[in-house]
DNA sequence: AAGTGGTCTAGACCACTTT
DNA sequence: AAGTGGTCTAGACCACTTT
């Protein structure tokens, strides 16, 4: 039998995992709960092993499901956040995050001084166009957030760049393509401005991120620096053995 | 023609990757420069595609070469390390932070009091054994560490438990199979006792990680928390998508 | 002994980039 | 058109846990 997905352009695993995805949310799985073994669900989804293992390890990724050798695939984690902002390291994640927040312009202009990038994250574009905003949720600012976008990319959707967040615009043009997204954190203190905008006191401990998205060149075509306030952010991570 | 690693207890796939770090290592690939193409790989240590894919994704999720479809496999990244502390998302370059720092012991004693653990992280084990030291590379603390190690475990060697690293340690001990490590990194700031043994300022700002190891049963068997100098911490990310 | 996830093979074909 | 990494299959067997 040949599986009964019709999505021709998501890889088959992708298609399988939001199918597990969307029933963990539903319930059908609660936590603590034991899915399916791996030959039940390849049969229900009429697809190979590989392809059940692959959709499960994306999952597993998220801290959605705990596989064990030899007891089974267990459901560890929901689909609804505490009231923690969670660091993503994995891009569906990343992107769920975004709903239900808001975000407000705080300047936008070309970028002419120089900009400082690590040589292992990606070449610097010809010009970049600086947008900077403050993010939050409910009532609370959570980050201050300056992002250096391609010119070329923000002649694209100028007017979509400076309304809506930017990853979702860029997913949705058909000319821009990410391959690679990195980004790396560091701890600091709030300095004035940062302080006023977020709400805290000044040196009040801060996370530092910074966010680099290159294309297919290697071309660093997001460079975000994004600080957040210390007090709601929190990374989860799975060491890989 | 039948692969010529002889291990017959490590996968296949973590033998090649041993093999291919050392390459890089060595500088037989430079950053920059393009890997051999699947193929090539395949026939060379004579194992299938899989195998090969299986350990450059290891490769890659240490920060190490970067694939990209149609382009080939190149190196990005380099084994010695800068004047950070770099937290790890894999496990063996985790191991590999530990060579080369000190750690000093400051207290042991059986755990008395509750310890508090989130449901998704483990089960509570029966008691612990507490042990606290300060961890420094040169002659500077980078990290105020206290660890919960379930009693059980600490039996098995005490001696040894208290005067070298715990993982390792863990690592060399047969009866323990560590099956799940997860960390939780925060921000926050030093209060007395801790900046006074960091040497830093109190309301420094400072990385607060939990790390809890657990085994087949998921017991919670280490529940590490670790307190890092902020300027000392980084914490790299591929988002995977 | 039975159940369950992990490893591995050989090979086909696809998607994307470079020549 | 040729080169390169990604997806997918079908099936064998292994490692580990539970019954």
């Amino acid at each position: 039998m040949h599986h009964a997905f019709k999505d021709r352009h998501t890889p088959l695993y992708t298609q399988v995992a939001i199918l597990l995805r969307q029933r963990i949310k539903k319930g059908v799985w609660k936590r603590g709960e034991q899915l399916p073994v791996i030959e039940t669900l390849m049969s229900e989804f009429a697809v190979a092993r590989t392809t059940v293992r692959q959709a499960l390890t994306l999952l597993e990724d998220e801290g959605l499901i705990q596989r064990s050798r030899g007891r089974g695939t267990f459901v560890t984690g929901s689909l609804d956040e505490p009231g923690w902002l969670t660091l993503d390291t994995s891009w569906t994640t990343f992107l769920r995050t975004l709903e239900g927040n808001w975000s407000k312009l705080v300047e936008v202009r070309d970028e002419v001084g120089h900009l400082d990038l690590a040589a292992d994250l990606g070449k610097l574009a010809p010009g970049y166009r600086l947008i900077s905003r403050i993010h939050g949720s409910d009532d609370k600012p959570y980050a201050d957030v300056s992002i250096h976008l391609d010119r070329r990319c923000y002649k694209l959707a100028p007017e979509r760049f400076e309304a809506e967040f930017i990853i979702p615009v860029m997913e949705s043009l058909p000319e821009i393509k990410i391959t690679s997204a990195k980004q790396v954190l560091t701890i600091g203190t709030a300095d004035f401005e940062t302080a006023e905008r977020l709400e805290i006191p000044v040196n009040a401990p801060v996370g530092m991120l910074r966010r680099v998205l290159c294309d297919d060149s290697g071309t660093a075509i997001y460079i975000g620096d994004i600080t957040y306030r210390g007090d709601l952010v929190r990374l989860e991570m799975n060491i890989n053995r």
